[in-house]
DNA sequence: AGATTTATTTAAAATGATTCTCAAGTAAGA
DNA sequence: TCTTACTTGAGAATCATTTTAAATAAATCT
Protein backbone atom coordinates (compact mmCIF):
# COMPACT_ATOMS: atom_id res chain seq x y z
CA UNK A 1 0.00 0.00 0.00
CA UNK A 2 1.34 3.24 -0.66
CA UNK A 3 0.84 5.99 1.29
CA UNK A 4 1.82 9.86 0.60
CA UNK A 5 4.71 9.01 2.64
CA UNK A 6 6.66 6.53 0.90
CA UNK A 7 5.60 7.94 -2.38
CA UNK A 8 7.30 10.90 -0.75
CA UNK A 9 10.86 9.14 -0.15
CA UNK A 10 10.63 6.98 -3.24
CA UNK A 11 10.67 10.42 -5.45
CA UNK A 12 13.21 11.72 -3.46
CA UNK A 13 15.52 9.01 -3.86
CA UNK A 14 15.78 10.21 -7.05
CA UNK A 15 15.70 13.45 -6.79
CA UNK A 16 12.67 14.21 -7.53
CA UNK A 17 9.95 16.13 -5.58
CA UNK A 18 6.59 15.25 -3.95
CA UNK A 19 3.78 17.70 -4.67
CA UNK A 20 0.29 18.19 -3.61
CA UNK A 21 -0.68 17.09 -7.15
CA UNK A 22 0.81 13.99 -7.11
CA UNK A 23 -0.29 13.70 -3.94
CA UNK A 24 -3.66 14.18 -4.68
CA UNK A 25 -3.61 12.08 -7.59
CA UNK A 26 -2.46 9.11 -5.72
CA UNK A 27 -5.13 9.29 -3.04
CA UNK A 28 -7.85 9.63 -5.91
CA UNK A 29 -6.67 5.90 -7.31
CA UNK A 30 -6.52 4.59 -3.69
CA UNK A 31 -9.65 5.62 -2.91
CA UNK A 32 -10.96 3.97 -6.20
CA UNK A 33 -13.36 0.93 -5.81
CA UNK A 34 -11.50 -1.52 -7.19
CA UNK A 35 -11.94 -2.61 -10.78
CA UNK A 36 -12.25 1.00 -11.54
CA UNK A 37 -9.88 2.76 -13.59
CA UNK A 38 -9.55 6.11 -15.01
CA UNK A 39 -8.29 7.36 -18.33
CA UNK A 40 -6.89 10.58 -18.37
CA UNK A 41 -9.77 12.93 -18.57
CA UNK A 42 -11.96 11.27 -16.44
CA UNK A 43 -9.12 12.20 -13.76
CA UNK A 44 -9.40 15.42 -14.55
CA UNK A 45 -12.75 15.74 -15.04
CA UNK A 46 -13.16 14.06 -11.20
CA UNK A 47 -10.69 16.69 -9.86
CA UNK A 48 -12.43 19.27 -11.29
CA UNK A 49 -15.58 18.66 -9.55
CA UNK A 50 -13.49 18.11 -6.20
CA UNK A 51 -12.79 21.84 -6.71
CA UNK A 52 -8.83 20.52 -7.50
CA UNK A 53 -7.80 22.52 -10.09
CA UNK A 54 -5.00 20.03 -11.84
CA UNK A 55 -3.91 20.51 -15.47
CA UNK A 56 -4.15 18.11 -17.80
CA UNK A 57 -0.39 18.77 -18.79
CA UNK A 58 0.37 17.46 -15.25
CA UNK A 59 -2.32 14.60 -15.00
CA UNK A 60 -0.55 13.04 -18.07
CA UNK A 61 3.01 13.87 -16.69
CA UNK A 62 1.96 11.89 -13.16
CA UNK A 63 -0.18 9.33 -15.15
CA UNK A 64 3.00 8.15 -16.79
CA UNK A 65 5.48 8.74 -14.04
CA UNK A 66 3.82 6.90 -11.88
CA UNK A 67 2.98 4.06 -14.17
CA UNK A 68 6.86 4.06 -14.88
CA UNK A 69 7.36 3.94 -10.96
CA UNK A 70 5.26 0.76 -10.52
CA UNK A 71 2.53 2.79 -8.74
CA UNK A 72 0.14 2.64 -11.51
CA UNK A 73 -1.29 -0.18 -14.19
CA UNK A 74 -1.27 1.62 -17.61
CA UNK A 75 -4.30 -0.27 -18.95
CA UNK A 76 -4.66 -0.76 -22.64
CA UNK A 77 -9.09 -1.48 -22.78
CA UNK A 78 -9.57 -1.11 -26.78
CA UNK A 79 -10.20 2.59 -26.62
CA UNK A 80 -8.50 5.05 -28.25
CA UNK A 81 -6.96 6.07 -24.62
CA UNK A 82 -4.94 4.57 -22.14
CA UNK A 83 -7.15 3.95 -18.17
CA UNK A 84 -4.90 3.17 -15.17
CA UNK A 85 -5.50 1.95 -12.54
CA UNK A 86 -3.75 1.02 -8.61
CA UNK A 87 -1.17 -2.02 -9.11
CA UNK A 88 -2.31 -4.01 -6.50
CA UNK A 89 0.04 -6.63 -5.08
CA UNK A 90 -1.55 -10.33 -4.48
CA UNK A 91 -3.75 -11.39 -4.38
CA UNK A 92 -5.99 -8.09 -5.34
CA UNK A 93 -3.78 -8.66 -8.96
CA UNK A 94 -5.98 -9.54 -11.99
CA UNK A 95 -6.24 -9.05 -15.77
CA UNK A 96 -8.53 -8.27 -17.89
CA UNK A 97 -10.68 -10.21 -20.99
CA UNK A 98 -12.41 -7.61 -23.87
CA UNK A 99 -14.51 -7.31 -26.49
CA UNK A 100 -12.90 -6.36 -29.79
CA UNK A 101 -15.99 -5.33 -31.26
CA UNK A 102 -17.54 -3.54 -28.17
CA UNK A 103 -14.92 -2.89 -25.78
CA UNK A 104 -16.94 -4.96 -23.23
CA UNK A 105 -14.11 -5.75 -20.04
CA UNK A 106 -14.61 -8.68 -17.61
CA UNK A 107 -11.99 -8.69 -15.07
CA UNK A 108 -10.34 -12.20 -13.35
CA UNK A 109 -7.59 -13.51 -11.21
CA UNK A 110 -4.83 -15.97 -12.26
CA UNK A 111 -2.37 -16.30 -9.49
CA UNK A 112 0.15 -18.61 -12.22
CA UNK A 113 0.36 -15.95 -14.45
CA UNK A 114 1.73 -13.52 -11.56
CA UNK A 115 3.83 -16.61 -11.13
CA UNK A 116 5.03 -16.47 -15.07
CA UNK A 117 5.67 -13.13 -15.33
CA UNK A 118 7.99 -12.77 -11.92
CA UNK A 119 9.77 -15.98 -12.98
CA UNK A 120 10.32 -14.54 -16.20
CA UNK A 121 11.11 -10.88 -14.94
CA UNK A 122 13.74 -12.53 -12.78
CA UNK A 123 15.43 -14.42 -15.23
CA UNK A 124 16.27 -11.54 -17.25
CA UNK A 125 17.33 -10.00 -14.68
CA UNK A 126 14.67 -7.23 -15.18
CA UNK A 127 12.83 -5.28 -12.42
CA UNK A 128 9.37 -6.44 -12.54
CA UNK A 129 6.56 -3.28 -12.58
CA UNK A 130 3.29 -5.29 -13.65
CA UNK A 131 2.31 -8.18 -15.64
CA UNK A 132 -0.79 -8.60 -17.31
CA UNK A 133 -2.92 -11.05 -19.23
CA UNK A 134 -4.87 -9.10 -21.94
CA UNK A 135 -7.29 -11.46 -23.49
CA UNK A 136 -8.94 -10.45 -27.17
CA UNK A 137 -12.45 -11.87 -28.07
CA UNK A 138 -15.42 -11.26 -29.32
CA UNK A 139 -17.98 -11.34 -26.19
CA UNK A 140 -21.42 -13.25 -26.61
CA UNK A 141 -23.85 -10.68 -27.74
CA UNK A 142 -21.04 -9.46 -30.56
CA UNK A 143 -21.11 -12.83 -32.03
CA UNK A 144 -24.45 -13.22 -32.38
CA UNK A 145 -24.63 -9.58 -34.00
CA UNK A 146 -25.56 -9.91 -37.98
CA UNK A 147 -23.33 -5.88 -38.00
CA UNK A 148 -20.16 -5.58 -39.26
CA UNK A 149 -16.95 -5.63 -38.20
CA UNK B 1 -1.80 -20.72 -41.44
CA UNK B 2 -3.99 -18.29 -43.68
CA UNK B 3 -3.63 -18.14 -46.92
CA UNK B 4 -5.02 -15.40 -49.41
CA UNK B 5 -8.06 -17.90 -50.35
CA UNK B 6 -9.23 -18.63 -46.88
CA UNK B 7 -9.24 -14.89 -46.18
CA UNK B 8 -11.40 -14.36 -49.18
CA UNK B 9 -13.59 -16.78 -47.75
CA UNK B 10 -13.74 -15.51 -44.45
CA UNK B 11 -14.36 -11.70 -45.87
CA UNK B 12 -17.13 -13.10 -47.84
CA UNK B 13 -18.82 -15.30 -45.47
CA UNK B 14 -19.02 -11.92 -43.80
CA UNK B 15 -20.29 -9.81 -46.56
CA UNK B 16 -16.95 -8.00 -47.38
CA UNK B 17 -14.33 -8.22 -49.91
CA UNK B 18 -11.05 -9.47 -50.98
CA UNK B 19 -8.95 -6.99 -52.44
CA UNK B 20 -5.20 -7.02 -54.35
CA UNK B 21 -4.67 -4.58 -50.72
CA UNK B 22 -5.22 -6.47 -48.06
CA UNK B 23 -3.71 -9.94 -50.41
CA UNK B 24 -0.84 -8.18 -50.29
CA UNK B 25 -0.57 -6.92 -46.54
CA UNK B 26 -1.61 -10.73 -45.55
CA UNK B 27 1.75 -11.41 -47.51
CA UNK B 28 3.56 -9.20 -45.83
CA UNK B 29 2.80 -10.76 -42.51
CA UNK B 30 2.71 -14.14 -43.14
CA UNK B 31 6.32 -13.33 -45.19
CA UNK B 32 7.85 -11.52 -42.03
CA UNK B 33 10.33 -13.07 -39.69
CA UNK B 34 9.60 -14.56 -36.07
CA UNK B 35 9.37 -12.18 -33.97
CA UNK B 36 9.60 -9.38 -36.05
CA UNK B 37 5.87 -6.87 -35.64
CA UNK B 38 5.24 -3.60 -37.43
CA UNK B 39 4.03 0.06 -36.79
CA UNK B 40 0.97 1.41 -39.70
CA UNK B 41 4.03 3.67 -40.88
CA UNK B 42 6.64 0.56 -40.93
CA UNK B 43 4.34 -1.17 -43.15
CA UNK B 44 3.73 2.10 -44.86
CA UNK B 45 7.57 2.47 -45.82
CA UNK B 46 8.02 -1.86 -46.51
CA UNK B 47 4.94 -1.31 -49.04
CA UNK B 48 6.15 1.80 -50.76
CA UNK B 49 10.43 0.13 -50.99
CA UNK B 50 8.05 -2.84 -52.50
CA UNK B 51 6.46 -0.62 -55.24
CA UNK B 52 2.95 -1.01 -53.50
CA UNK B 53 1.14 1.75 -53.47
CA UNK B 54 -1.31 1.51 -50.64
CA UNK B 55 -2.30 4.44 -48.61
CA UNK B 56 -2.21 4.69 -44.87
CA UNK B 57 -5.74 5.01 -44.71
CA UNK B 58 -5.98 1.38 -46.01
CA UNK B 59 -3.42 0.25 -43.86
CA UNK B 60 -5.12 1.45 -40.68
CA UNK B 61 -8.31 -0.09 -41.83
CA UNK B 62 -6.74 -3.38 -42.79
CA UNK B 63 -4.75 -3.49 -39.82
CA UNK B 64 -7.75 -3.01 -37.65
CA UNK B 65 -9.94 -5.27 -39.52
CA UNK B 66 -7.33 -8.34 -39.44
CA UNK B 67 -7.01 -8.12 -35.55
CA UNK B 68 -10.57 -7.77 -35.26
CA UNK B 69 -10.90 -11.04 -37.25
CA UNK B 70 -7.86 -12.61 -34.85
CA UNK B 71 -5.32 -12.61 -37.78
CA UNK B 72 -2.83 -10.13 -36.75
CA UNK B 73 -2.03 -9.22 -32.78
CA UNK B 74 -2.15 -5.69 -31.57
CA UNK B 75 0.99 -4.92 -29.52
CA UNK B 76 1.18 -2.44 -27.27
CA UNK B 77 4.91 -1.97 -27.43
CA UNK B 78 5.33 1.02 -25.24
CA UNK B 79 5.99 3.15 -27.86
CA UNK B 80 3.37 6.00 -29.04
CA UNK B 81 2.10 3.79 -31.63
CA UNK B 82 0.92 0.24 -31.92
CA UNK B 83 2.62 -2.85 -33.29
CA UNK B 84 1.03 -5.97 -35.47
CA UNK B 85 2.38 -9.68 -36.04
CA UNK B 86 0.59 -12.33 -37.31
CA UNK B 87 -1.13 -14.38 -34.64
CA UNK B 88 0.36 -17.26 -34.32
CA UNK B 89 -0.96 -20.67 -32.69
CA UNK B 90 0.90 -22.81 -30.50
CA UNK B 91 3.68 -23.71 -30.16
CA UNK B 92 4.39 -20.61 -31.44
CA UNK B 93 2.44 -18.33 -29.51
CA UNK B 94 4.66 -15.63 -27.41
CA UNK B 95 4.71 -12.73 -25.09
CA UNK B 96 6.45 -9.73 -24.04
CA UNK B 97 8.43 -8.46 -21.51
CA UNK B 98 8.76 -4.78 -21.77
CA UNK B 99 11.33 -2.06 -20.58
CA UNK B 100 9.03 0.99 -19.75
CA UNK B 101 12.48 3.07 -19.70
CA UNK B 102 14.03 1.83 -22.89
CA UNK B 103 11.18 -0.10 -24.57
CA UNK B 104 13.54 -2.93 -24.77
CA UNK B 105 11.56 -6.22 -25.39
CA UNK B 106 12.24 -9.33 -25.00
CA UNK B 107 9.83 -12.45 -26.37
CA UNK B 108 9.24 -15.48 -24.15
CA UNK B 109 6.42 -18.32 -24.77
CA UNK B 110 4.22 -19.83 -22.03
CA UNK B 111 2.22 -22.83 -22.52
CA UNK B 112 0.29 -22.57 -18.94
CA UNK B 113 -0.79 -18.35 -20.17
CA UNK B 114 -2.58 -20.08 -23.47
CA UNK B 115 -4.46 -22.43 -21.19
CA UNK B 116 -5.64 -20.03 -18.55
CA UNK B 117 -6.68 -17.43 -22.03
CA UNK B 118 -9.03 -20.14 -23.42
CA UNK B 119 -10.18 -21.15 -20.29
CA UNK B 120 -11.55 -17.89 -19.51
CA UNK B 121 -12.67 -16.90 -23.16
CA UNK B 122 -14.63 -19.92 -22.59
CA UNK B 123 -16.07 -19.93 -19.11
CA UNK B 124 -17.53 -16.77 -20.28
CA UNK B 125 -18.77 -17.42 -23.59
CA UNK B 126 -16.20 -15.54 -24.99
CA UNK B 127 -14.63 -16.74 -29.08
CA UNK B 128 -11.15 -16.17 -28.59
CA UNK B 129 -8.71 -13.91 -30.66
CA UNK B 130 -5.44 -13.63 -28.58
CA UNK B 131 -4.06 -13.56 -25.45
CA UNK B 132 -1.21 -12.00 -24.31
CA UNK B 133 0.89 -11.73 -21.37
CA UNK B 134 2.69 -8.06 -21.05
CA UNK B 135 5.33 -7.60 -18.97
CA UNK B 136 6.26 -4.10 -17.82
CA UNK B 137 9.59 -4.55 -16.25
CA UNK B 138 13.40 -2.27 -15.89
CA UNK B 139 15.85 -3.98 -17.70
CA UNK B 140 19.49 -4.36 -15.92
CA UNK B 141 20.94 -1.15 -18.15
CA UNK B 142 18.02 1.16 -17.16
CA UNK B 143 18.35 -0.51 -13.33
CA UNK B 144 22.23 1.11 -13.47
CA UNK B 145 21.30 3.99 -15.35
CA UNK B 146 21.47 7.45 -13.00
CA UNK B 147 19.36 9.57 -15.34
CA UNK B 148 15.96 10.33 -14.46
CA UNK B 149 12.90 8.57 -15.10
C1' DA C 1 -20.35 -11.78 -70.13
C1' DG C 2 -22.61 -7.55 -68.67
C1' DA C 3 -25.17 -4.83 -65.37
C1' DT C 4 -25.98 -3.66 -60.61
C1' DT C 5 -24.99 -3.02 -55.99
C1' DT C 6 -22.33 -1.52 -52.47
C1' DA C 7 -17.87 -2.40 -50.09
C1' DT C 8 -13.33 -0.36 -50.63
C1' DT C 9 -9.67 2.74 -51.76
C1' DT C 10 -7.62 7.31 -51.91
C1' DA C 11 -6.17 11.84 -50.69
C1' DA C 12 -6.94 15.28 -47.83
C1' DA C 13 -8.95 17.25 -44.00
C1' DA C 14 -10.23 16.50 -39.32
C1' DT C 15 -9.82 14.63 -34.86
C1' DG C 16 -8.12 13.77 -30.55
C1' DA C 17 -4.95 12.06 -27.28
C1' DT C 18 -0.62 13.19 -25.61
C1' DT C 19 3.65 15.91 -25.48
C1' DC C 20 6.27 20.05 -25.48
C1' DT C 21 7.58 24.95 -24.40
C1' DC C 22 8.66 28.34 -21.29
C1' DA C 23 7.68 31.51 -17.75
C1' DA C 24 6.33 31.38 -12.98
C1' DG C 25 6.04 28.78 -8.79
C1' DT C 26 7.92 25.96 -5.12
C1' DA C 27 9.97 21.60 -2.86
C1' DA C 28 14.55 20.06 -0.92
C1' DG C 29 18.78 20.58 0.80
C1' DA C 30 22.57 23.57 2.48
C1' DT D 1 16.59 31.50 5.00
C1' DC D 2 18.71 30.98 0.47
C1' DT D 3 19.68 28.62 -3.66
C1' DT D 4 18.94 25.29 -7.04
C1' DA D 5 16.50 22.87 -10.12
C1' DC D 6 12.30 20.17 -10.37
C1' DT D 7 7.27 21.13 -11.29
C1' DT D 8 3.29 23.22 -12.75
C1' DG D 9 0.07 25.47 -15.93
C1' DA D 10 -1.62 27.33 -20.30
C1' DG D 11 -1.44 26.94 -24.71
C1' DA D 12 0.86 25.62 -28.83
C1' DA D 13 2.50 21.72 -31.23
C1' DT D 14 2.77 16.84 -32.54
C1' DC D 15 1.54 12.86 -34.36
C1' DA D 16 -1.11 8.62 -34.67
C1' DT D 17 -5.42 7.45 -36.28
C1' DT D 18 -10.08 8.34 -38.17
C1' DT D 19 -13.29 10.45 -41.20
C1' DT D 20 -15.16 12.40 -45.60
C1' DA D 21 -16.48 12.36 -50.25
C1' DA D 22 -15.68 10.98 -54.73
C1' DA D 23 -13.83 7.42 -57.65
C1' DT D 24 -13.03 2.50 -58.10
C1' DA D 25 -13.91 -2.26 -58.25
C1' DA D 26 -15.35 -6.91 -55.97
C1' DA D 27 -19.54 -9.98 -55.76
C1' DT D 28 -23.76 -11.15 -57.11
C1' DC D 29 -27.44 -11.35 -60.18
C1' DT D 30 -29.43 -11.70 -64.98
Amino acid sequence: MYTSASLKSELNERGWRMTPQRETILQIFQDLPKGEHLSAEDLYNRLQQMGEKISLSTIYRTLKLMARMGILRELELGEDHKHYEINQPYPHHHHHLICVKCNKTIEFKSDSILKVGSKTANKEGYHLLDCQLTIHAVCPACQRAIAPL
